[in-house]
DNA sequence: GACCTGCTGCGGGCTG
């Protein structure tokens, strides 16, 4: 029995909880944890007690009278840590350890507490690590050179990212300060491949994953309003009402405008049937405030209904107790995400989760259902990963280098050479790497050593050091002295246009520019706010699911008549051309003076093959939500140059770089890639932007069916 | 035609 297994305070605290049973993941954890030391994930879904699965074990296991911390808690979110802090915190009053929060808002008499007696566990975001290495280099080993345990929460929101690399590296150069390696528990929810989670510790052989699979009972409805224009149909919006007027209720509508839009419209619409006024907006751009307040409401009122239009801002584990209905509006880019999404309602023991989707669009329908479908058949994408991160590498060195008081390169390349986060880099392109540092002023060397040089201290001293993400720069919008949010500067931001933010509608009145503020008035009607994105990626495996859908005579029960109509409408369109074998043939629609080409690929593939054709000049137009390419030519001059499209691979290098020195505002690079030499910044934009590989193999076994009588 | 995330150290002013 795990619970024997636990400290004698620690089973009082589960006793005075009134918890009558350990949840399977609490037990599989407890009792591994405890008896071996071995690093674990741990992976189910949101609300199965994961902190208290590692928390438990590892409070029984560690001697916290030893000096220095002994666990670390890492987040990828703030309000992920003053939410964990009251839960922990809590727990540790019954074995008499400290919990100190240490993040940029975090109260500094904490800090200077921890330093002046190292102990405890900790609370902690990765770039608060990474500075820490940066300022606090020499206490860097006082305080955390004696850990036993680290927690990672979230994982699977770190995994194929920057930031998880620099994570990953920070978590490598702390194991190097302590003479006995500690051990890492990972906190994750199902994902499609638990490999990278397993490197994500550094030691992929001693690292074991326990997984809960019990899922949950999803009751879906999909429902099809189609969109003509660019706001939502009334009758949507109207249906929606009625939908969730009575519930506690989550809307995801993919983009923040439309956030607003949603919450605005629905709130009118309760005001004119006299429903409840509890609608609420929350994304990025809404105030923290604001966004704290909504939900401290959603927790805490019990008996209130509310409707909650939101972004990705809640679908990590932020606490916002317990939500009936889930409704999404047009297609997720991921299935990943909407299992997190559909994971937030019927989050009490024993009650379905219900989703409602909503497309208003025949391609997001069509996705819709295939994310759904793939979903029913345990599918779920696996993370993208970056084989070599030299942006992060360059990175890590400067701030190896601040943290030294001068290193010899000799021993600078033997850190890094132990680093797991950088273990498929060659020496030989790391001192590539650091001879451009040392060529751009980056980096110096005085007699034997290293340290930062005049260009490189003012990257290192500025705040925005800390993080591998880059952030937008926006105006705050403040009515009488209250923010309200941010958004960027849009040609829709001019004196007496109204927007909406935060659920609520304003009408600027003043723009101080130089100051980045806006001031506006409440006001009654206005627009959405526009904000600047980049696309979303969709899987390869996703597009294959939309076109066996096309491709078939499966009717759904789970979606409406109006739906069912659009699925039989582009089945009828799409029977126009003879597909028999949907693993290599493609439709091609032969027009009076254009062609239409339907990859159904993933978004990295046509991303590559729109490059391919802009190299070999064939001018054309690429609809990405529909997977399809719009040519001005002939069918004839198509198939001539199809084959020629393949002679650019061995080029590509070069028309990369060419791309990069001329017109490179256009390509999505990374925040530290500037740190490198040009090659090096090809090698990432091949990696991570394109998809060359597959692209080709596409190109080789492609065979497009045309729609002409022939 | 997406989305999200974090941050030092110092000095000045204010509050209790």
């Amino acid at each position: 029995m795990s619970f024997n297994l636990l400290s004698e305070p620690i089973r009082r605290y589960i006793r005075d909880q009134g918890w009558d049973e350990l949840r399977p993941i609490q037990n599989a954890a407890i009792d591994r944890i405890i008896t071996s030391d071995s690093n674990y994930i741990l992976a189910s879904r949101t609300a199965s007690g994961k902190t208290e699965a590692a928390f438990l074990p590892i409070l029984t296991k560690v001697n916290f009278k030893e000096p220095g911390v002994q666990v670390l808690y890492i987040s990828p979110l703030i309000s992920l840590i003053n939410d964990q802090f009251n839960r922990i915190e809590e727990l540790c009053k019954y074995l008499d350890v400290s919990v100190t929060k240490w993040h940029g808002e975090a109260n500094r008499s904490g800090k200077e507490k921890l330093i002046k007696e190292p102990n405890g566990i900790v609370l902690i975001t990765p770039e608060s690590i990474e500075a820490m290495f940066v300022n606090k280099t020499h206490q860097v080993k006082h305080l955390f050179g004696n850990l036993k345990y680290v927690v990672v929460d979230e994982v699977h929101a770190f995994i194929g990212t920057d930031r998880g690399i620099q994570l990953k590296s920070v978590l490598s150069r702390l194991q190097q300060l302590n003479q006995d390696s500690f051990k890492i528990v990972g906190l994750s929810a199902t994902i499609g491949d638990y490999s990278e989670a397993k490197k994500f510790t550094g030691d992929e052989l001693n690292t074991k994953v326990l997984l809960d699979r019990t899922a949950k009972e999803i009751a879906v409805e999909f429902r099809y309003f189609k969109s003509t224009g660019d706001a939502l149909p009334p009758d949507l919006l109207d249906d929606l009402y009625e939908e969730t007027k009575d519930n506690k209720v989550l809307i995801f509508p993919n983009s923040r405008g439309r956030t607003e839009e949603v919450a605005v419209s629905l709130k009118k619409i309760a005001a004119r049937k006299k429903g409840h006024t509890n609608y609420f907006s929350h994304h990025s751009s809404v105030d923290r405030e604001v966004r704290e307040y909504v939900e401290y409401f959603a927790k805490n009122n019990i008996r209130q209904n509310f409707c909650i239009s939101c972004t990705s801002t809640l679908e990590l584990g932020i606490d916002i107790g317990s939500v009936d209905e889930v409704v999404q509006i047009d297609a997720t880019h991921s299935i990943a995400s909407l299992i997190q999404r559909v994971g937030r309602s019927g989050r009490k023991k024993g009650q379905t989760s219900n989703l409602f989707l909503y497309a208003t669009k025949e391609w997001s329908l069509i996705q819709s259902i295939a994310c759904w479908l793939l979903y029913k058949e345990d599918f779920i994408e696996p993370p993208f990963i970056k084989e070599k991160s030299f942006d992060i590498l360059a990175h890590q060195i400067l701030s190896i280098v601040r943290g030294s008081s001068g290193i010899r390169p000799s021993s600078l390349i033997e850190t890094l050479r132990k680093n797991t986060a950088f273990s498929t880099i060659e020496i030989h392109e790391v001192e590539a790497i650091i001879t451009y540092l040392l060529e751009n002023d980056w980096l110096e060397k005085i007699q034997q050593d290293l340290i930062i040089g005049v260009s490189g201290e003012k990257i290192v001293n500025h705040r925005d050091f800390y993080s591998a993400f880059k952030t937008e720069k926006n105006l705050k919008v403040i009515n009488a002295g209250n923010k309200i949010g941010e958004i960027p500067f849009s040609p829709q931001i001019i004196q007496d246009e109204n927007i909406l933010l935060a659920a609520k509608i304003w009408k600027i009145k003043d723009i101080d520019q130089a100051a980045g503020k806006i001031h506006v008035i409440p006001a009654n009607d206005g627009k959405k706010p526009m904000f600047f994105g980049t696309a979303g990626m969709t899987h390869s495996r996703v597009r294959e699911k939309m076109i066996e859908i096309l491709y078939e005579k499966e009717s759904y029960s789970f979606v409406d008549n109006p739906g069912r109509q659009e699925i039989n409408s582009m089945r009828d369109f799409f029977s126009s051309f003879r597909i028999d074998n949907i693993r290599i043939q493609r439709p091609l629609l032969v027009a009076d003076n254009y062609l239409e080409l339907f990859t159904f690929e993933s978004t990295r593939i046509n991303r590559t093959l729109q490059l391919f054709l802009n190299i070999a000049e064939i001018k054309n137009d690429l609809k990405e939500d529909a997977s399809c390419f719009r040519l001005e030519i002939s069918k004839e001059e198509l198939f001539t140059k199809w084959n020629s499209l393949l002679s650019i691979v061995p080029q590509i290098d070069n028309h990369i770089s060419h791309l990069l020195e001329t017109w490179s505002g256009t390509l999505d690079r990374s925040k530290w890639s500037f740190l490198l030499p040009l090659p090096y910044q090809v090698e990432l934009l091949k990696a991570n932007y394109y998809d060359i590989a597959s692209t080709v193999r596409f190109l080789e076994t492609v065979v497009w069916v045309s729609n002409s009588v022939e």
